[in-house]
DNA sequence: TCGTGCTTGTGAATGTGAACGCAAGCACGA
DNA sequence: TCGTGCTTGCGTTCACATTCACAAGCACGA
């Protein structure tokens, strides 16, 4: 095997690609060259040819990349090729909204489960999923669930985290401000939403 | 003025230093060395000590780096030592979410203002703040606004990028998973939770 | 069957950010 | 007043990511 590290540049930008080739693939629009595809993602050709060519040659010189056997590709890559299980703990408002969010079905991306603390939360509906209980948390164990999303104040986060890395879990999305002490065999990412708008002030003139 | 750029990466971090130096204010601590604080931000010292250095020298050698001027010296950089007002354009259940997200206090950061397309959502409350009609988006001109905040649908988030382009926006947090074309004077940062989702089941084993 | 045009794939060069290591220099105590 | 210990600030080195430029090679038409 011809191992190459590859980026986590290129590795963020995959689902950017998958994303676009579905829709391309409604679109029933056969091959796209790397430049038209640039042109959609607002990007430069050689940066998705480079991405693309980390994991083979999916491409066909002179005509370009075949619609929809390259996104059966990515999804390969990503292991979005089988449905994918997350269970989001925190049933807050931000939960809800994340729990109803139609954006995940793209990439089988589904919520499993839903935990909370709050008594006034368990047992209320939340789209398909009934919230219960994060002292039961474990019994995710039983059912093949690897991705935690994270929508809980950020004092008590640590304290979920610990919980999830005896159940298996080997990714978060985490949505609170704060940082996570993890065992490496945990992948974490950090969205903070008020550290994203806080830095827009910075490049206004 | 000796000038020099600064890394966007940087820039990046700053709110996260802002923010543990707003913390270690309220916990009575005078001064933070380097290592203390990577320690806390997961982070490495020289890192930090960089970071801080392209703006000035605000530590003491030998002590570190006095909490309470230097949280102020970052205020300054990212314009956050005056508070900031936001538009949220989306009153769905994400942007009912943000509207009432407490961490952007910590910044200075209100949302001032909330619009929506949806009949029945406009004229009901989200906060302190009434939704209105997206319709009446240049009503914002007369009220210092230079932020925007979109929970919108993806499909429609072009249209509302073009009517912010004309009320003085000169930054925008995007939650919709959509490429924006924006003139070059408007900052946009884009959050797309489900990209973040999807690329975590590469990294599991 | 051969030539032309177009687009990929890829090594090399450039640019950007992170990490390192050490000199500068403040505080504090003798 | 001087020496010691600690921590910053910063020049240098290293690693990573992006961009470039061109050869490889497929499709299509003559």
């Amino acid at each position: 095997m011809n191992y190459q590290k590859i980026p986590d540049e290129t590795i963020k930008r995959m689902p950017m690609y998958l994303r676009a080739f579905s829709i391309l693939k409604t679109e029933n629009q056969d091959t796209i060259s790397s430049s038209q595809l640039a042109e959609r993602l607002h990007l430069n050709p050689p940066q998705i040819r480079k991405d693309l060519s980390y994991f083979g040659a999916f491409g066909t010189r002179g005509v370009g990349y075949p619609v929809a056997s390259t996104a059966d590709q990515i999804r390969g890559i990503l292991k979005l090729d089988v449905p994918q299980k997350a269970v989001l703990v925190g049933a807050g408002r931000l939960g809800a909204a994340i729990a109803e969010y139609p954006g995940f079905a793209l990439f089988d991306l589904n919520i499993a489960a839903i935990f909370d603390n709050d008594p006034s939360k368990i047992g209320t509906k939340i789209g398909t999923n009934i919230v219960e209980d994060i002292e039961k948390i474990d019994t995710i164990k039983a059912c093949d669930i690897h991705l935690a999303i994270l929508a809980v104040p950020a004092d008590t986060a640590q304290s979920v985290v610990d919980g999830l890395a005896d159940c298996h879990i080997k990714g978060i999305l985490n949505l609170s401000a704060c940082y996570l002490a993890v065992p490496k065999s945990i992948k974490v990412v950090t969205i903070d939403l008020a550290m994203e708008l806080g830095t827009l002030p910075y490049y206004m003139m």
